[in-house]
RNA sequence: GCAGGCAUGGCGGAAUCGGUAGACGCAGCGGACUUAAAAUCCGUUUUCCGUAAGGAAGUGGGGGUUCGAGUCCCCCUGCCUGCACCA
């Protein structure tokens, strides 16, 4: 027996494809088409587990598809801008060009060994001009269309690396390198107008049918539509205004205090002539801009001692504070606080000693207000001490009061969104320039489109502080394209997510001069299946979604949507484990004895085996997906990828596994390679009376079952089902000792369709099995099985018999047989008897097909 | 803090519509083959009581709906993801 040689198979199998252009696609518009996408890669040096987990799901998607007749677009490409190539080139002293395509270059060989249908010839990398010069075009296009502008908002500022930096590189509000204490700093930066969508981008969430339940909430939630109220209050003593947004006009007569973000211009001109209230508002900016850090601060506020009139009672004053809670980006960074009926007001009210009045009431409030607020708004509300307003519930409330601010002119009725405006500045050396010049007399003025696209300059040093860009002796210093004088190039470049917001419809004509072809992307957009992490729910798909309707506003495709289906696989996770002295080990550096115990290889000290987390190169949890392909191959490691878990579910890698599915690798080679019994030849049809041949039919049949059960589970993502099912075929193959011609016959036929149906997930190993049945044809070019009607519907059914809830028997009756016979026969089993036990039956509950409940 | 999700044997998981809980695999145990090991093959494996036949309990915890709940509803606990400059 030739033992299976994974290496030479796939190798083999991976140059036949190769030669033949297997996977280069054309558009064809007589086809129908399928677009299959998995979140391209950061090139951050080796593919880890978790890109093998996402390319394998997309893979055995795209050959499925692909045998089931479609014209299969899977493309492959790089999200090569972004810091890690920065802070490489600070800490390595190589340039993040040279570092970015070298990781692409060791990266693009080993998916390569993982033998993926992938169409190379559309191989795209976003840092390089090819690509970022369209996306610049798409700028412009964007900036004219009215949905890229400027204006001031807050970063992380790190003063001593003369930086902004990203939320995760502070650290306990200091930053990272550095450990400076960061500051929020206002700038000037580039926005994408995405809240222009926004009902239309909440809207269309809806129609997306084949996207996860959960992502869409997320979403939702995410845009946050709110209806309510915009309202103007006056300051006691001055001609100033002060407008809120409120989502409870109804409360307003309970309305104790106002608060104002410490971003708002009223607190910067109060504290203007008050140094404590100064003091409170560079306190506040010393929290970074993390949402989650904002709101697990404590709240604070400041009494800034001015007053708003109440716009409802005459003569009543309410005070303003400065809050470190509220925020300027969400409506209009000021809001009205009534305690009674908001948690976060009550918990600011009793710390600041501000009154509770309660102004709504209904079945559940508390007599009194203590330390929770009473929230309730539906039907069965009602409000009291709030003058015009007592008695409506709070709904009927809700419109009366916005009728009645609109009449005094103070406001209107409004629909807010939690959603912001996309903020794409980077002052980062590594991304796409932003073209734009500033011009001293102009302004603003866009790079002439002839002149694009504006290179980032290769002579760059990372050995100062600040942006490589803002120093570079010569680069930013341009004619203005309107009037000639000394001008200044845009040295921020763009958020990398704006590179992966088009990159799946420049996929469809990667090499045009043009950012996209009418024809091509019309034909393959949108994509049909999109796999990737479900960390990405929100932002990444929100903006690609936005991003979508932008170039349809400007006329490059048709569709709104980039991505019709969408799944989110789980996380790949592993063991981790510690030396004695507290070190993380890798799995490479431990192992486990007889005993179960765990030790250090070197040294043998014992080692602590931790919670099962996601691989991490900070927990040295990693397995080299390299390494297990040496060992084992990838149809081994894709095979295991796929076994257990669920691809939405979170998967533990263990070497067990790993082995578990070699062996099953070996198992299936076997059975084409030296089958136990012998099988019929090729092509040969079922012999005369075959069909009676009861160990035959009995295989046929289990053959048939899984091609229709393996069919469904491929479109139901359920791969962790279809290998449990090439089990059970292996294992039903194995277990029919028949010699007779049927049975040879039915043997044959399970092998060869065990053989295609695991093709799209053990591709070099189907190939080969195919090749060793005697086949000269390839799989990638065969069509998928089709099972037999006549041969998976079954002709008898075994039915639960329970008493009481409790099973007590079960009985195999022809299927369909009627209600009353299965009763019959229910009441009439000897294990039933003995349980009713003379007691009499109040009730039998019967479900043809199903069970029998006996009630007594 | 807010939003979303997840929880089933020693482990990963299965259970299509509310209808036999534990398919399939891993690990374990027993056996065959072998000088031996590996590989392979056969058997066994939710827990508790019982020699057995059989019985009882059981899907993170508590409550509810139902003839019947892993599945539906309410409350709680733990863990995971995201929170707008990581990608």
């Amino acid at each position: 027996m030739a033992r299976y040689n994974s290496k030479e198979v796939e190798d083999k199998w991976q140059r036949r494809w190769a030669a033949d252009g297997a996977f280069a696609v054309q558009a064809d518009p007589s086809r129908p088409k399928y677009y299959v996408l998995e979140m391209f890669p950061y090139p951050s040096g080796r593919i880890h587990m978790g890109h093998v987990r996402n390319y394998t799901l997309g893979d055995v998607v795209a050959r499925y598809k692909r045998a089931r007749g479609f014209n299969v677009l899977h493309p492959m490409g790089w999200d090569a801008f972004g810091l890690p190539a920065e802070n490489a080139a600070q800490e390595k002293k190589v340039h993040p060009a040279a570092w970015t395509y070298d990781n692409i270059a060791t990266m693009r060989a080993e998916l390569k060994r993982m033998g993926l249908s992938l169409d190379w010839d559309r191989e795209i990398a976003t840092c390089h001009p090819d690509y970022y010069r369209h996306q610049q075009k798409l700028f412009l296009d964007l900036h004219k269309a009215g949905l890229a502008y400027r204006k001031e908002s807050a970063v992380n500022w790190d003063p001593v690396d003369m930086t902004v930096l990203a939320n995760e590189q502070v650290i306990d509000g200091r930053g990272w390198r550095s450990g400076a204490l960061v500051e929020k700093r206002l700038l000037s930066q580039w926005f994408f107008k995405i809240t222009h969508f926004a009902d239309d981008l909440l809207q269309a969430l809806e129609g997306l049918d084949r996207w996860p339940e959960r992502v869409r909430l997320m979403q939702q939630n995410w845009i946050g539509r709110s209806e309510g109220a915009r309202l103007a209050f006056d300051v006691v003593g001055s001609d100033e205004k002060i407008e809120i947004f409120t989502t409870r006009p109804d409360t307003l007569f309970g309305a104790s205090f106002l608060a104002v973000s410490p971003d708002h211009p009223f607190a910067a001109a109060r504290a203007a002539g008050d140094a404590a209230l100064a003091e409170f508002i560079a306190e506040c900016k010393r929290t970074g801009t993390a949402e989650a850090e904002l709101a697990t601060a404590e709240k604070k506020g400041y009494d800034t001692g001015a007053r708003v009139a109440h716009p409802f009672v005459d003569g009543h004053t309410l005070p303003v504070y400065v809050a470190n809670f509220v925020l300027m980006d969400y409506g209009s960074g000021a809001i009205f606080g009534c305690p009674a009926h908001d948690q976060r007001d009550l918990d600011f009210a009793r710390k600041y000693g501000l009154p509770v009045l309660p102004v709504v009431t209904g079945p559940n409030a508390p007599a009194e207000i203590g330390d929770v607020a009473y929230d309730e708004d539906g039907p069965a509300t009602r409000i009291v001490n709030s003058g015009f307003l007592d008695g409506l519930d709070v709904p009927a409330a809700k419109k009366a009061a916005i009728a009645r601010i609109k009449a005094d002119g103070r406001g209107e009725g409004t629909v807010n969104f939690r959603l912001r405006d996309w903020g794409v500045s980077r002052q980062r050396y590594w991304g796409c320039p932003i073209p734009m010049i500033h011009c001293d007399h102009c302004g603003v003025v866009p790079v002439p489109e002839d002149q694009l696209p504006v290179l980032l300059p290769d002579d760059v040093t990372f050995d100062r502080p600040g942006n490589p860009l803002d120093h570079h002796p010569t680069w930013k210093h341009v004619e203005c394209p309107q009037c000639g004088a000394k001008a200044r190039r845009e040295t921020d470049t763009c958020d990398t997510f704006v590179d992966s917001s088009w990159y799946f419809a420049r996929y469809c004509s990667p090499r045009a001069d043009t950012p996209l072809v009418r024809d091509e992307v019309d034909y393959w957009m949108s994509v049909d299946q999109y796999i990737g992490g479900i960390e990405h729910a929100i932002l990444h798909l929100l903006y690609a979604r936005f991003f979508t309707r932008a170039l349809q506003t400007c006329g490059y495709l048709k569709v709104a949507e980039p991505f019709a289906g969408l799944f989110t696989q789980g996380m790949v996770c592993h063991e981790t484990f510690r030396g004695a002295d507290g070190r993380w080990l890798t799995p490479e550096e431990v192992e486990r004895r007889a005993d179960g115990s765990w030790h250090e290889l070197a040294g043998g000290q014992p080692v602590t085996v931790g919670r099962v987390e996601k691989m991490s190169k900070s927990k040295k949890n990693v397995v080299d997906p390299g390494r297990i392909i040496d060992q084992y191959g990838a149809d081994t490691a894709r095979w295991f990828m796929l076994s257990d878990s669920p691809p939405d579910r979170d998967m533990e890698w263990t070497e067990a596994g790993v082995q578990g599915a070699w062996r099953f690798t070996q198992r299936l080679w076997r059975l084409a390679d030296e089958p136990r019994d012998p099988l019929a030849e090729k092509g040969s049809a079922l012999p005369e009376g075959g069909a009676d041949d009861a160990d035959a039919l009995a295989l046929r049949r289990e053959t048939h079952k899984t091609i229709a059960a393996i069919s469904r589970d491929l479109d139901a993502f359920t791969f962790n089902k279809a290998v449990a099912r090439i089990h059970e075929l292996a294992n039903s193959i194995e277990d029919c000792r028949s010699v007779t011609p049927a049975a040879a016959f039915a043997r044959r036929e399970a092998i060869e369709v065990a053989t295609r149906l695991i093709a799209p997930m053990m591709p070099h190993l189907a190939e080969e099995m195919w090749q060793r049945l005697g086949h000269d044809t390839v799989l990638v070019d065969m069509p998928w099985p089709e099972a037999d009607p006549a041969l998976t519907r079954e002709d008898s059914v075994t039915i639960a018999v329970q008493v009481g809830g409790k099973l007590r028997a079960t009985l195999e009756v022809a299927r369909d047989m009627d209600a009353k016979a299965l009763e019959a026969l229910a009441l009439a089993d000897e294990a039933v008897v003995r349980v009713i036990a003379g007691r009499p039956v109040r009730k039998v509950v019967v479900v043809p097909n199903r069970i029998v409940n006996v009630v007594v």
